[in-house]
DNA sequence: GATGAATGAGCGTTCATTCAT
DNA sequence: AATGAATGAACGCTCATTCAT
């Protein structure tokens, strides 16, 4: 069965067509039934985006996630082995979605530098927008990744998550925007470094802003982050 | 009482008279006792960098611990409010001694841009050598602050812990290098950010190398990581 | 879902048909899951009966009743949150049963004098029949009542149980007993504490006979209390 | 070794000369060491009273006592074997100083009538003197005892207890009110029973006017229950 | 005599998980 | 398919207590 996000329509303009019925595969390892399959499958999702969003990973378990959707930990074990499982696939929903962000938002833009340019804004902006989509709350998710991201990798089960395709989704957009490096600069030797560093740079520096503004330079929000990494990558690109 | 860390005397050279009675003041408010005051304290500093390395922070327990080192929970409670605490500790103690390295190896060096790439060696490098301080294997410290050290501030309790002084020593380790980057060019705006990503950057890459080469470009070790980065830190500054 | 007690078939007479499927209601603020509702909570209620009339309220513990009734800790917190409110339970259970004691021996009564004395006796006297209701056994209970009785309000948390509720069935009983004073003489000012004094006083007058008789002017068991509070009472209220 | 306690000088009168230099008697059964014997001792009384004041007898330990009186719980185990032991002499020292006062406060009143009225007044009025005695606070001392009095005896070791003479003071201040209504009614039966339920029930009226209001009558203090108690005895004995 | 250090034991709690319906 | 009930196992923590100095 395939994971199927149709998108709320209230959006106007030429994109909802596009998006209407939109559909992101996720890798079938990385639950036991598919949330998407059912009502209470997306409420779980649901519910575990605003739950975790709220109290974190480590004060998150299935017993408060029951009782914040009003079911049982029974219920949710059908869906997902433990939560680090739930938060594997709340990640790889994650970078799915962003990766259809970024094909869409770069298609037909003929300048290499400026289709990377879009594409990392894509990546490397904060992410506010609410309820584009049935179920989930995207800004929410996106704090999650912030906050959380790190730890779906830094994990004892990295290897057997690896193998399972957990990070596919991840890979596949560092890829793609390596792809975009390469296209400027064809012998720049390490272009997934420089994404990987750019993207989970980013994320750091949105935290350390709110937390630690000694380990950063900025304190209101999104531009200087998205200038900053920009120049960095088109610096380290030049040749 | 002050935290006071001998070095083992089998380095050679002018270092060695240094560094043998070499003291880190770590905060008193992240521990409950002073873990050096005693025998005791100091086998739960040994004991947690090996269990921590070999099983991760997410497994690891202070009854673990205490199994581990032949002692009793209420004891290790004696040391260390939780687990998290014993990580800051931990976190506290590698940047302490990081920045003594910088301080140690940057001494006397005249050039500014030779000062900073001194510098980015230091936190750049893979550690590998053991057992240099008692009780304390750098080798393993290192494994755990590039698998766990981002736990340690992305965590419920960061205001807390900040406010408590937790992170001084990273803080002034950012700030330091920081300096090296103002002297060369007094007039770049970012130079907290440049040097938290890149130390971030660092840890991840040496990550991903391990368990997720296809978001890296490396796969033998350390040379590439220390090139990258300083690269793109002379680049990002270059006026 | 409410309390539901049926009453033994084994006493003969006009009672047992009244009885036999009597319904307590108890306050669902001071249980998690009404032990009522299942086998497993009729054994908590059975078994902690029995082992907190053996051991003690110091002494008891989930961990102990977990093993007496062969279940586990983390069933029985199913049930309750804590032993306190286990005890609590036990408390409005037993003046729920004895304000049904009340109107069943009390009924058809017609002179106010004897309304009262019959009343007062309920309280006043020690109960020793077994088994009436299943799975309490009440002899046992009023030990409990006698013996922890004052801890259930002498306790930090008596603000937020009588919030709850907890003494609704006490203070009910109080009040039934003080309506019957007002009957004989509506003139008389303390109704409410001349009852509360005088079941405490009992509760402590059966501790002192069998523990510090020099308290006490007992030595018989029943009799000579419920002879001297009765008399205490006429006494009082006598215009 | 005798329990020495010394009053303030700071109080005039007659009294002052009386009470200078008063002692009392402390069963030596109930302390492992004379807490009256050191510095230390006095600490653990003072510091007690305090905390058993402010945070309960539940909540109430060793360690707590020990941070707060900036000693350590290895000390306070040479004084008491443990937290009831503690609460125990507590209650001794009370009720001999209880004694001391009906001794003090009923001399020279030639009336029988007067007398008891004036030794009931003592222990039923509410103390709120303060620091009249060095290092302990009456005030709070009475709360401990109307909220954690009836803990003395009712628990497991009261047997024990009792045959170490730990509630030898209590008895014996029952005794003395109880000879003062022989001295009235020579007829009457139940002299104990009557103080004792007169004694324990103001405890109870007290807390109850401030917990349980619909227990009770009162609602402003002192006079109503000394009011109400007398009355009550006074016609009790009535012949 | 008082303290500092350490510990054995147990409590209260939650988690992850299974089973029966 | 979803739920209600129950449980095994472990965690986090505190207590009472002992020992050495």
């Amino acid at each position: 069965m395939i994971n199927s996000f149709t998108i709320n329509a209230h959006r106007s303009g030429i994109m909802d067509n596009l998006i209407q019925h939109l559909q992101f595969t996720i890798n079938p390892a990385i639950y036991l039934k598919d949330p998407v399959s059912s009502e209470l499958g997306r409420r779980i999702i649901q519910g575990s985006v605003e739950l975790i969003d709220e109290i974190g990973m480590e004060q998150f378990s299935f017993r408060k996630l029951a009782d914040h959707i009003e079911s049982t930990e029974a219920s949710v074990y059908r869906y997902f082995e433990n939560k680090h499982q739930l938060l594997l696939y709340l990640s790889a929903w994650y970078w799915q979605w962003m990766k259809y962000r970024i094909a869409f938002h770069t298609a037909n833009i003929p300048d290499a530098a400026n289709r990377l340019r879009a594409g990392l804004r894509i990546v490397l902006e904060e992410v506010t927008e609410d309820r584009m989509i049935q179920h989930i709350h995207e800004g929410k998710l996106h704090r999650i990744i912030v906050a959380e991201g790190a730890k779906v990798y830094l994990h004892r089960s990295v290897d057997r998550a690896n193998a399972d395709g957990a990070y596919l989704g991840y890979k596949e957009l560092v890829q793609r925007l390596s792809d975009f490096i390469m296209e400027i600069n064809p012998d720049f030797e390490f272009p997934h470094m420089l994404v990987s560093t750019v993207i989970e740079g980013a994320h750091h520096q949105r935290f350390f802003a709110e937390h630690l503004p000694r380990l950063t330079d900025i304190k209101d929000g999104t531009d200087a982050v998205i200038e900053f990494y920009t120049n960095l990558v088109f610096k380290a690109i030049a040749s």
